[in-house]
DNA sequence: TTATCATGTAACTTTTAATGTTTCATGTAT
DNA sequence: ATACATGAAACATTAAAAGTTACATGATAA
């Protein structure tokens, strides 16, 4: 039952931004140096997001990790998503005494928290493609109208 | 940077409300059996109520934990914030190239999103007191107007 | 005033899942 | 063939909450 405070979103987002920004792949040595991690937790990431079709591999000699859509075609949403994380909150519910109506209650309360607060989160990632992430200045918000 | 998913706060508002309902107080021992844990995280958990006045402590025999105040000047923020934890998302930011200005973009919009999502969640919880807790049925929703 | 009970607290151990590491198999380009 | 790069299995490390042990402090009751 724990789990890493995860920056694997925000650290994935960080390469793939990069990456746009290359001519041919970048192999997973190359973005384990930037992320200041290793190779094969790079390419555990990585296969995940291969999976959902976002990025492409290739072995041998030139090979490494490509875009397989353009950084448009790509939310903060599919990322997350991809990553598999489950809750994305650090509160969880207990789960000792169903049958006691207080702890019912007082899931259900906090239960119905987490789900209008994770709604507008996903919400919000879905609205976010990567590519406005290439040039947003410090002071920039990302709005929904813009 | 482990942090497991946290379930103080169904723990603690599930004594909370029991403990309303008993007429003396409730002994760690009597608690902790009733969370499954032990006395000292019961008496390191509800210190941090104490300091902030929503529970009393009394040594010696007959002692034990006592509600300081009636549920209902008690509000699922309120518990949430003694209990102090950091972040309610698993969800964090790198801070490694803090003067890359993709990185800057990418913790930048993710941030956005979070700390959106963290109010709202804050507001519900903090509309929400202990007494509602006590007869909520399992389908009942707990809403503003009500 | 002594025994018992209960909190207060320090120090240490255990737990657990992500991350790090090693190693080798598989596939690809030159 | 050789060098390079992913794929993947197996194992070690890490870090913070929770569990545990031990004892000090304070309060009640006999």
């Amino acid at each position: 039952m724990v789990m890493r405070k995860d920056s694997r979103l925000s650290r994935v987002l960080h390469v793939l931004v990069h990456m746009d920004q290359l001519d041919g792949p970048a192999t997973s040595d190359t973005i384990a140096r930037m992320l200041n991690t290793n190779p094969v937790v790079v390419r555990r990431t990585m296969a995940l997001l291969k999976t959902e079709g976002y990025v492409t591999s290739v072995k041998g000699h030139g090979g490494g990790w490509s875009l397989a859509r353009p950084l448009s075609a790509i939310t903060l949403y599919d990322v997350h998503r991809a990553l598999g994380e489950g809750s994305v909150f650090t509160i969880g519910l207990t789960d000792e005494h169903t049958d006691c109506p207080i702890e019912q209650a007082v899931n259900g309360a906090i239960d119905d928290v987490l789900e209008e607060a994770e709604s507008l989160l996903l919400a919000r990632f879905r609205d976010v493609t990567l590519d406005r992430l290439q040039f947003r200045s410090r002071s920039e918000k990302v709005s929904n109208s813009g």
